[in-house]
RNA sequence: GCGCCUGUAGCUCAGCUGGAUAGAGCGCUGCCCUCCGGAGGCAGAGGUCAGAGGUUCGAAUCCUCUCAGGCGCGCCA
């Protein structure tokens, strides 16, 4: 039940009846203070300026013959125009009765979509670095909240498997073609010092060079030394990636793999097709589509370009290979882009571009949802002491180390292997949740202290507060929290009570706008009204059915935050 | 030069389509409590929301300009 939504609907219809103005909005939102209510209707004002009358009139006769059926205890009217309505403690009680018994916290979307997640998204020719954290987090977030809502989610991987580095790549495995499978992974072990070696031959030697640039052309025309190569090495990179992708979390497969080599046979279409809709300009040799909306400097015309002067393709012809086969093949309703902020230009010629074009259906809807940096304590991009990128399989590893220094220090009674579980589950939540839980558009600085807190909005936070709440259900007498009846009374029981109902509320809403960070904060809140409710209110004391009650609040806290957390790609602990 | 993003408490960050007295955590000050696992709860101090105009009944939020930082801007991806 999104009872947001319910209540706007209503009050909306409401408004409309009394003002004779269709689609007027009531505009629902949460109150401010506890003395405003649960939520409030601030739609009243703005009508009310539309029909040049008194607000406090015009909310006096929406008040008149309102009927909200039994959801409110309270409805007024206040201040200026607002309403503010005070959810009934029976309707909660009756609300949570039914969500405690039903195997989903949150119903699945009526309309049905195809909702396509490009994300991640590496380059293949060199190891992933940190660079690669936050789209990946954040885009397997995405991913598990639509398919959690009942859409269908494609992923997909779009590595970059094609670039002109693969030609030097080649090169520098020439020289191995020899070795059998197990030594060439041997040589592959460190990608990273693989791709430098090759770069710094391809700097030093030109007969090196031009080999590589050579093996570019013999790659992208088909011949079979240079492809077989060249597989070799893709195979040996994904397979890098898979295990950092286990390692962390993340729900990519193989099977979501595609690489821009996919689109590789398409890209002569693409031009063809922007040929014949007559977008096509030659300059400077090179094929472009130039845009009014886009210019330069000087005002000129900011061109997209295809096609380079020597018939190469560009990542924008791949990517509006990409467009045409999402919308028309996968039937994508959305796509989602996650990818860091500084692409945004290419996104907006790009997406400008397949429009025109009609590479894409009408109703399709592509999306730039861009991300910040990640910063170093010194406010400058995350770099290692001596200013080089930082593996990502590296930082995962720090994070699990510190986790249990963390762990062993916290509770040193546990056994090492014990510990060492806890803290590979604490350190990788660490990381991801600092990730989401801010604002994705900003840049952000990275600090382990403050992820690995136990106090804020943070992943141990939660974890520990979901192991606490578990930690009741051990007892031998509690045997099947999900039978309890759940009565609400006591003010903080209602406050837990209406923000447990909130959660589907929440998770709709981070489907809209893709701010996870918004799932995080009601995880973090819902804490905290939890916390606040065990305090006020005893539960193990408490007489038989309070007791239930109160236990059956717990259970479903616990089940949110769990669900939520899964959610965002997080795993929870019984015990920490 | 043009464009995009950012600027909120000492620090790290929230603040949803404009709504009532701008919030949280850390740090600082004080208080309380022990049904689970104190990695707890409550309260206080701390803000010209970068600055200046404007729109509005109402602006951190929208518009314009200025300042500061980051990023992008024809054949890399």
């Amino acid at each position: 039940m999104n009872l947001k939504h319910h209540l706007e609907k209503i009050i909306a219809g409401r408004i409309s009846e009394v003002s004779g103005l269709t689609g007027s909005k009531a505009l629902i939102n949460y109150a401010r203070e506890a003395t405003f209510g649960d939520y409030q209707a601030n739609g009243i004002m703005g009508v009310a300026k539309q029909l040049k009358t008194n607000p406090r009139e015009l909310g006096e006769k929406v008040l008149a013959d309102l009927d909200l059926g039994g959801i409110a205890r309270k409805v007024e009217l206040a201040g200026p125009g607002f309403i503010n309505i005070f959810i009934s403690p029976d309707y909660l009680a009756q609300q949570l009765n039914t969500l405690r018994t039903s195997a989903a916290l949150v119903q699945p979307l009526v309309a049905q979509t195809n909702v396509v997640v490009d994300y991640s998204s590496p380059n293949l020719a060199k190891e992933m670095h940190v660079g690669h954290l936050r789209g990946t987090i954040i885009g397997d977030a995405l991913a598990r909240i639509f398919e959690y809502l009942g859409q269908t989610v494609i992923r997909q991987n779009h590595f970059g498997d094609w670039g002109t580095q693969f030609g030097m790549l080649i090169t520098q495995m020439q020289d191995m073609q020899q070795l059998d499978e197990s030594e060439l992974k041997k040589e592959l072990a460190d990608l990273e010092s693989f791709y430098r070696d090759a770069k710094e031959r391809f700097d030093a030697d030109p007969e090196f060079a031009n080999a590589s640039r050579e093996n570019v052309v013999k790659l992208q025309a088909g011949d079979s030394t240079c492809l077989k190569l060249w597989q070799a090495f893709i195979d040996i990179s994904v397979e890098h990636c898979q295990a950092l992708y286990d390692k962390l979390g993340i729900t990519l497969r193989v099977d979501d793999i595609k690489a821009e080599s996919f689109y590789n046979d398409r890209l002569a279409g693409i031009i063809i097709q922007l040929d014949d809709a007559g977008l096509l300009t030659e300059s400077d040799g090179a094929r472009c589509v130039f845009l009014d909306e886009f210019r330069n400097k000087d005002g000129e015309a900011l061109p997209t370009i295809v096609q380079k002067s020597d018939g190469g393709y560009l990542y924008a012809t791949t990517d509006l290979a990409a467009i045409q086969y999402r919308s028309k093949e996968l039937n994508a309703n959305r796509v989602l882009y996650v990818v860091d902020a500084r692409q945004s230009l290419h996104f907006q010629q790009v997406f400008r571009v397949a429009e025109v074009a009609h590479f894409k259906a009408e109703q399709c809807s592509l999306e730039h949802l861009s991300y910040g940096t990640m910063m170093g304590s010194d406010g400058k991009p995350f770099k290692t002491r001596t200013g080089g990128t930082v593996k990502l399989m590296d930082l995962m590893e720090e994070g699990i180390a510190r986790a249990f220094d963390l762990v062993s220090e916290k509770n040193p009674d546990l056994e090492e292997s014990e510990r060492r579980e806890i803290a590979s589950v604490v350190g990788i939540a660490a990381i991801k949740y600092f990730e989401l839980s801010k604002n994705r558009n900003s840049d952000y600085i990275f600090d382990w202290d403050t992820m690995l807190s136990f106090d804020g909005n943070t992943a141990p936070y939660l974890l520990y507060a979901y192991a606490r709440i578990r930690s009741i259900f051990r007892r031998e007498d509690i045997v099947s929290p999900h039978e309890y009846t759940i009565l609400v009374n006591d003010e903080e029981e209602q406050a837990l009570a209406l923000k447990l109902l909130q959660f589907s509320e929440t998770v709709e809403q981070v489907s809209e706008d893709c701010y996870p960070n918004q799932l995080c904060l009601y995880l973090y809140e819902l804490a905290g009204i939890y916390m606040r409710f065990y305090e006020a209110c005893p539960v193990l004391k408490a007489e038989t059915t309070v007791r239930e009650s109160r236990l059956g609040l717990c259970d479903l806290t616990a089940r949110t935050i769990k669900q939520g957390l899964s959610l965002l790609g997080i795993d929870t602990l019984e015990k920490m």
